[in-house]
RNA sequence: GGAAGGGUGGGUGAGCGGCUGAAACCAACGGUUUGCUAAACCGUCAAGUCUUGUAAAGAGGCUUCGAGAGUUCGAAUCUCUCCCCUUCCGCCA
């Protein structure tokens, strides 16, 4: 959430950044009118709280001194019911507000590229090269399936369609990649945690996932909880109500996880095998960081995850996403994206976000600043996520390029460890 | 799922209607002492919010003792509901 003193201060400032995402910026007026009536009606009522704490002090006083307080008492009933009112109609102002700030993104850096799709994103960096296949190239499903290792059949009998099922040395090559990318992170200085994938409300709301994509969830209705979308959502809650010790800063974490995601809306679009699923695997990345290094920290977390794929030797560019295309929470955000040679186009496999400190506010994350003075003060720290990275569209990217004339798939040189096979 | 106990500041933990935003201790930070370290001693040490306001600052009010509702002139303290934790029993990987 942003903070309500940023738009109290500078509400045309906020409204420039929401009309760069191309979202109505009514919202901010309509925010601003509440917040005014709000601080009337706290005003009122607090110079009155303030009368009811004198007047009982001077009851207690009289009773001590045996004195008849009766009048007082009586005046005060009034008191008390005005007061009552006040914070009925306080509540009422308070849910207004925060029901808007819940759908109020985040504010994109300055140097965000401006623009309203995704084709006005900004290719950064194209690393490797497009193969050239002197065969006809097979794409992830087939190969999938002439191997026997990836069964999409088999996941829509025990689940539903965008289930995939990966068999025997598919599997084993997908438990390779998660191992490989894991320890690579941990060698980054990532400490890896394993968190449960089914979080309560709360977690969903610091996250900022819900409500605004509450659709896109799987809900548990029975206990109010949620399916995870992202290993970003438990990990971003681990801190959450804290206030950290600077010296402990940047705080960074790496999970393998899989992932839940209804996609609803989506049927039809990219719907062919793993380009769009229902659960996938990813190992997630999140930093906790102080605000003055988070740009940085994002630089260093692209660096992280493309280094995974350059050791696997995949073809990949880097966009960075102009204002329009940018996620609800980020302030700057790059994709990370494979080449498939079957699709001829790039399949988004990351996507490394600063949210500065759009959910730690709403999670109370912070760390004790040193202020000039020497004085202490809570601030909010800022977090970054990105995946480092999903396998299901690396996997469809890996395959294609791995592939041999006669269908099979070479095993890139750093999985061979954890696979203790060079062929499939 | 059943039973009992409990949720207080960074931690331990007192308080059980007004003198408690909260004792005491620990941790942390600053200082004195010291050749250095340690020890000892002194001091500081919750967050949010509103008003006013400064070059930085500051001043004052309000709120917060798991969450919400209630009783009362007044609630950490009494009542109700919910959530969570611990222990025991049952079930189970």
């Amino acid at each position: 959430m942003l903070d309500i003193k940023l738009i109290r201060g500078n509400p045309d400032y906020i409204r420039e950044k929401l009309k760069l995402r191309g979202e109505d910026d009514k919202i901010i007026l309509r925010i601003f009118d509440i917040d005014k009536r709000r601080r009337e009606i706290i005003k009122k009522d607090e110079s009155l709280k303030e009368l009811r704490n004198k007047v009982s002090d001077e009851i207690a006083v009289m009773k001590k001194n045996k004195e008849n307080a009766d009048e007082k008492i009586t005046e005060m009933r009034k008191v008390h019911a005005k007061i009552k009112e006040l914070d009925d109609e306080l509540r009422k102002l308070d849910v207004m507000i925060d029901g808007e700030l819940k759908f109020l993104p985040n504010n994109p850096k300055d140097d965000v590229p401006v623009g309203k799709t995704e084709d006005d994103n900004v290719e950064v960096k194209v690393w490797g090269e497009k193969k050239n296949f002197d065969f006809k190239v097979l794409d992830h499903l087939e190969l999938g399936k002439k191997l026997d290792i990836l069964d999409f059949d088999i996941g829509t009998k025990i689940t539903g369609s965008g289930f995939p099922f990966y068999k025997g040395k598919g599997a084993i090559l997908e438990r390779a990649l998660l191992n490989y990318m894991l320890d690579t992170h941990i060698k980054n200085k990532y400490i890896e945690v394993i968190p449960p994938v089914i979080v309560n409300s709360i977690s969903m709301e610091t996250a900022e996932k819900i409500p605004k994509f509450a659709d896109d969830m799987y809900h548990i209705e029975r206990d109010d909880m949620y399916a995870i979308p992202t290993a970003e959502v438990p990990l971003v809650n681990i801190h959450r109500d804290e206030i950290l010790k600077p010296e402990s800063l940047p705080i960074k974490y790496c999970a393998f996880t899989n992932c839940f995601r209804r996609e609803a809306g989506s049927y039809g679009k990219e719907t062919k095998g793993f380009l769009r699923v229902h659960q996938f695997n990813k190992v997630e990345l999140v930093n906790f960081c102080k605000p003055e290094n988070s740009y940085d920290e994002l630089e260093r977390m692209l660096i992280d995850a493309c280094n995974i794929l350059e050791k696997l030797n995949i073809h990949y560019r880097i966009i960075e996403l102009c204002t329009g295309d940018l996620g609800f929470s980020a302030s700057k955000c790059y994709d990370i994206e494979v080449w498939s040679y079957a699709e001829k186009k790039w399949l988004e496999a990351s996507s490394i976000s600063n949210f500065t400190d759009f959910q730690s506010r709403r999670g109370k994350i912070r760390y004790k600043k040193t202020l000039e003075s020497g004085k202490t003060k809570p601030e909010f720290v800022h977090i970054l996520n990105g995946s480092g990275l999903a396998t299901s569209r690396l996997i469809v990217s890996l395959l294609e390029t791995y592939q041999t004339e006669d269908g099979h798939i070479v095993v890139p040189e750093v999985l061979r460890d954890y696979t203790n096979f060079d062929l499939i």
